[in-house]
DNA sequence: AAGGCAATCTGGTCTATACCAGAATGATGA
DNA sequence: TCATCATTCTGGTATAGACCAGATTGCCTT
């Protein structure tokens, strides 16, 4: 790291202090104005450096509640059909899901195409909030073939998905097509993460096929960057 | 979008700008100083809507040269052993690799432990620049097991490793272990991507077999955020 | 004990200005 | 013709304030 410039002394000092465990991971740091007396500069200059910390998923923010230590990332491997509960609980996470909304709606053309829909027809949409450790990780949304699954608003929707399904309706995820790329965050899901609109975070969209190959439902997965790794091993077909 | 702050409206007139072409892809915005008089306000509020852009991969900069419209993201298919030169032309770009270094090193504990070698082994060691259509997007090294392909500095290293693989050794990718994971980018990749240290990037790390199961190589790629989607089609295994 | 409200804390946005350092350019001299 | 160097352009870093708005807290009332 540059430790010629301001900016780069305070990068580093705060980075040896939370790797050093002075900030131990949740710990929220001391407040921008006090950092910025402490190494005699100014608020700008702390936002710097602060900014540059977050980009390497270092610490985050919440919307005008602070700035706190990242937890390690959780592992995210696409191609073992792993749910969010199963995969957290794995890696020694406590998850949460919440539900925020859940409606039966006209499809729009955009999951029209994704779902291989014709118009006019009904898709449950789901929106939802995971944590882990009570630290909001993702805000996803789910668009679900109505027709494939009679009454699914009547579950328990904070529970995985993929359970709910194998246990009620005889089916499970066989095959996924995903999209990954990195993007800053629009509005909603940013609210919702409480962070702010426009910060960098990772949107995964995912298209995703039962034992029958039928295409039964796509989720647009909005992570906050720092919070995951992407993993995965696969045999080339040549 | 949030047209209530400078911030947003600035941002937004940007956005409506590069998308209906007043600025094509691969054009230069007008400077700071130019931008923040035609917004009538200061450069740091003109830099908070550039920065938000360029998170979500609208524009690009390039240290103290300016700021340009990023041209559509690469796709990025692990799954299949596309060789960068390969995947790039398919998708009607013109790529481009050159040669930083290339050595006999001995290998670090960190190789050692990704190929699964005994300490003490020697390895080679490219590092590479890549470019799309005279963009650089990406800085690549790689470490690759000396045993198995004596001689391999002879020959010319800025085609793809694995073309020349298969034509000179009878070797072929059969195999990747791959992470990805968002990062602010180190020193050297910045640097060689002419980007300011500690900006947003993507680090996609894999470790490749060859057709016998053997592990050959290893590498690591820091890719401009805004340079790729990675997709990806997976049968799951039950 | 519970609810509501006001003070205070936090980061978010913004103005106005200054100087630094690398990149590009064009004139100049060998 | 070609290398060199000063000028000018660019973004990068920094100072020193200011006000706004959501989150939190604790007191005060009922």
């Amino acid at each position: 790291m540059d430790t010629n410039t301001h900016f780069g002394r305070i990068r580093q000092a705060l980075e040896e202090q939370i790797t050093s465990g002075v900030f131990p991971a949740g710990a929220r740091l001391p407040a921008e104005r006090l950092l910025s007396e402490r190494f005699h500069t100014t608020r700008v200059t702390v936002r710097g450096a602060l900014n540059s910390l977050e980009q390497d998923g270092i610490i985050y923010r919440e919307d005008r509640r602070g700035w706190f230590v990242a937890p390690p990332r959780l592992v995210y491997n696409p191609t073992k059909n792993a749910n969010f509960h199963q995969m957290a609980a794995e890696q020694g996470y406590a998850p949460d899901t919440s539900l925020i909304e859940a409606h039966r709606i006209p499809s729009t053309p955009q999951i029209q195409q994704m779902l291989d829909l014709p118009p006019l027809t009904q898709v449950y949409r789901l929106r939802r909030l995971r944590s882990i450790d009570r630290r909001v990780v993702l805000f996803v949304e789910n668009y679900i073939r109505a027709d494939y699954f009679p009454d699914l608003l009547d579950h328990d929707l904070s529970q995985s998905l993929s359970t709910l399904y194998q246990e009620r309706y005889q089916t499970v995820y066989q095959h996924v097509a995903f999209q990954l790329y990195p993007v800053a965050l629009p509005e909603q899901a940013a609210s919702q993460l409480k962070v702010t609109q426009g910060s960098a975070g990772l949107l995964i969209s995912r298209v995703n096929r039962d034992q029958s190959n039928r295409i039964i439902d796509c989720d647009f997965e909005y992570w906050r960057h720092y919070a995951l790794v992407v993993q995965a091993e696969t045999a080339n077909r040549p």
